[in-house]
RNA sequence: GCCUGGGUAGCUCAGUCGGUAGAGCAACGCAUUCGUAAUGCGUAGGUCAGGAGUUCGAAUCUCCUCCCAGGCUCCA
């Protein structure tokens, strides 16, 4: 018998004998790593324990506490979850249920066209520990293609994967088999079998740390026109604890929704008067977005755009000629019509409004690039299950500029702009970004080779230069222009698209529009659509979260509050406060008619980043006692001159109690 | 738009079998004058999301509409 020779990832090599399996390789190494495996990566590919190796084979032993281990969990846990439901339902046709991001889900179609409800969960938990107790094995077995269809017979979802797969598949038919010519099941009990490429775990006794979440319709193969299957989510662990760990992640990720805090704080609401998705600000709220729009402004300002004003509405004509209508329809309100049949629309968009002011009159090369911002609110009629807060709505204000310019200036004019797009978001403490890149799409797209080579060449190089990763996402431009977009990782790991930089090759030529060059032709400018924030109630809901509702003290609402000892400190704490407030601070008084405690828990509550409190000493010497936000330290005695300073200085360079 | 769950005082929530609506916090009033996360007492507060139906009687059962949450689809 010949010994085989496999590779260790640390580079070392076993010798085993002929036919051993991934588990004897396991048992090789150590007990303990061999009662910990759950699966094996061989030559790259994940697969079971029981796979035989051969010689110089490179191998890895999977353990649970890996990505590849959880996602071997989460896989054979959906394939539990699968074998729980056709035990409780009997007859239940089961689709696919794929391991992904934290858990599993899988998808049904349960007899009668039934559909799962919320405490069904729980009767498929037990089902499924019940299952898992039994420590059912997991196995697999290879057929022919005729041998599968037969198997499945019952299973038309099953059916249909393995003729896609036999007709070329796609890739995430091909996740659930083998290949084209062979068909891969695996099944515990002699009652169920699934078809699916695994790996998997030994044996069900393996899995067990995890939790039902929620269910969902959802669409067989992800289309709107096939029928809605019947889903169930779980997330599923490698232990107890780290099951537990994501469990209170996730009330944390709770703890800081925008809804949740924009209510708590006073910043906004949406009134079910009004209508879906639309949202109104508070004088609070409305503290944070004049700011931010006031800084953005500003800077604007100082980067060479102009500032323009357009209408929220507009005769149909314009989108018609812009091409709206034609291809953003659905997204668009409802016209209204007047009188004489004249349709208006809410505008969806504010581009075609900025390119009649470029039209207003003849324009010379000598104007370009010409650069018109506007903080424009835009209408745009969602869909009812998608509104969500302020991220997704159906009334919003886009901080849009729109670039005109010629050929030539177009590499400057992008490089300047994707510099001042991340400065700004830095401004504001965003600091990892993730840049994609949009390239041109197949088939007829406007603008010439070199014009989106050159542009494509151009976004690349600034994101090289700012030292920034660009994903490329190769032929998913729009047919009109490339386009590069910004995503920002907030402060627990999410990932945000914010800014969009679009070329548009196309509009300019839908209003025909010119300008006047050296040589005395006219030329047709080149469009630059670009948003930093996106959406500024999206921009505010992204920054919510990343502070948890702490926000920087320049953006609070209310930097200081002053509070008196006793009522006859009140006096005192006046003053205190007319004097910050003329250094331009936002800062108010809480007269001493509570408990001093209870002020302070409400003041906290409220997340003011100083709570400032005054006493007999503090009137004696002309001094204050400073509460930081996040602090449970209070600093007693700061001369009022020292605070003031420090909070100005604070403000300016955008810090806050916590980064100071 | 589709699937599931939900909407009771300003907020968070309880409300049994269908029998005239409850708590805590907040608000308001009075008292309390206090050095770093809840002072005490009292008062007021409701078209039970809206509409229709069943019933002697509906927060409770049925239907429709609106709104919210989580998914699916969508996000130009």
């Amino acid at each position: 018998m010949n010994d085989l020779n496999v590779e260790l990832p640390d580079g070392s090599t076993r010798t085993l004998s002929e036919g051993s399996t991934a588990l004897d390789l396991a048992k090789a190494i150590g007990p303990r790593l061999a009662k910990d495996a759950l699966a094996a990566r061989v030559n790259g590919l994940l697969t079971d324990l029981s796979t035989s190796l051969a010689d110089r084979d490179r191998v890895a032993i999977v353990t649970p506490a890996s990505e590849d281990g959880r996602e071997v969990l989460r896989h054979s846990s959906a394939h539990v979850l699968a074998q729980a439901v056709t035990r409780l339902w009997p007859g239940a046709l089961y689709a696919i249920g794929p391991a992904i991001r934290d858990g599993f889900y899988y998808d049904f179609e349960l007899p009668g066209g039934d559909h799962f409800s919320d405490d069904d969960l729980a009767r498929v938990d037990a089902e499924m520990r019940a299952i898992i107790a039994e420590e059912q094995p997991f196995t697999r077995a290879e057929h022919s293609i005729e041998e599968g269809l037969k198997i499945f017979k019952d299973q038309p979802f099953k059916i249909e994967i393995i003729e896609a797969v036999v007709r070329g598949g796609n890739a995430e038919d091909l996740a659930e088999t083998a290949s084209s010519t062979m068909v891969s099941t695996y099944s515990n009990t002699s009652a169920f079998v699934d078809l699916c490429r695994g790996p998997h775990v030994p044996t069900t006794a393996r899995l067990g740390h995890f939790q039902l979440t929620r269910v969902a319709g959802a669409y067989w193969r992800g289309d709107e026109k096939n029928p809605q299957l019947q889903r169930i989510y779980g997330t599923a662990w490698e232990s107890k604890e780290a099951l537990a760990a994501h469990l209170t992640q996730l009330e944390e990720a709770d703890k800081r929704d925008h809804r949740k805090l924009g209510h708590e704080l006073d910043l906004f609401s949406f009134p079910s008067e009004i209508g879906s998705g639309l949202a109104v600000f508070h004088p609070k709220g409305g503290i944070i977005r004049r700011v931010l729009e006031e800084y953005s402004r500003q800077r604007h300002e100082v980067s060479g755009y102009e500032f323009v004003y357009t209408p929220h509405i507009s005769k149909a004509e314009l989108f018609e000629t812009s091409g709206h209508l034609s291809w953003f329809a659905e997204g668009m309100y409802p016209p209204m019509v007047l009188d004489e049949g004249q349709e208006y629309y809410l505008k969806p968009m504010n581009c075609p409004f900025h390119v009649l002011i470029f039209m207003a009159r003849q324009r010379s090369y000598r104007e370009l690039p010409l650069r018109m911002f506007e903080f424009g609110s835009v209408y745009r009629y969602e869909k009812s299950g998608v509104v969500q807060g302020l991220t997704r709505v159906r009334g919003m204000t886009q901080d849009d500029a729109h670039i005109f310019c010629t050929r030539d200036q177009m590499a400057d004019e992008l490089a300047s702009l994707l510099k001042f797009v991340l400065d700004l978001l830095r401004d504001f403490g965003l600091s990892e970004f993730d840049l994609e890149l949009s390239t041109r799409p197949p088939g007829n797209a406007v603008g010439t080779d070199e014009e989106w080579a050159e542009a494509e060449a151009t976004l690349l190089s600034v994101a090289q230069a700012e030292g920034l990763d660009l994903v490329l996402d190769v032929g998913g431009g729009a047919f009109y222009g490339p386009k590069i977009s910004v995503q920002a990782r907030d402060a627990i790991g999410r990932s945000h698209q914010l800014s969009t930089i679009q070329l548009d090759f196309q509009e300019p030529k839908n209003f025909d529009a010119t300008y006047i060059a050296p040589d005395n032709t006219r030329q047709r400018p080149i469009m630059i659509h670009r948003a930093l924030f996106g959406s500024v109630e999206r921009f505010l809901a992204i920054l919510i979260e990343h502070y948890a509702g702490n926000l920087p003290t320049w953006l609070s609402p209310e930097q200081v509050r002053v509070l008196g000892v006793r009522d006859d400190h009140d006096g005192y704490a006046y003053d205190v406060a007319a004097l910050l407030r003329k250094e331009g601070v936002r800062v108010s008084v809480d007269e001493a008619s509570e408990p001093l405690g209870a002020r302070i828990r409400k003041a906290k509550l409220e997340k003011i980043p100083y709570v400032v409190v005054v006493g007999d000493d503090d009137v004696a010497q002309g001094t204050l006692g400073v509460n930081a936000r996040g602090s449970n330290d209070p600093e007693r005695g700061v001369a009022l001159g020292v605070f003031s300073e420090r909070l100005v200085d604070e403000i300016e360079r955008h810090a806050s109690p916590e980064a100071p």
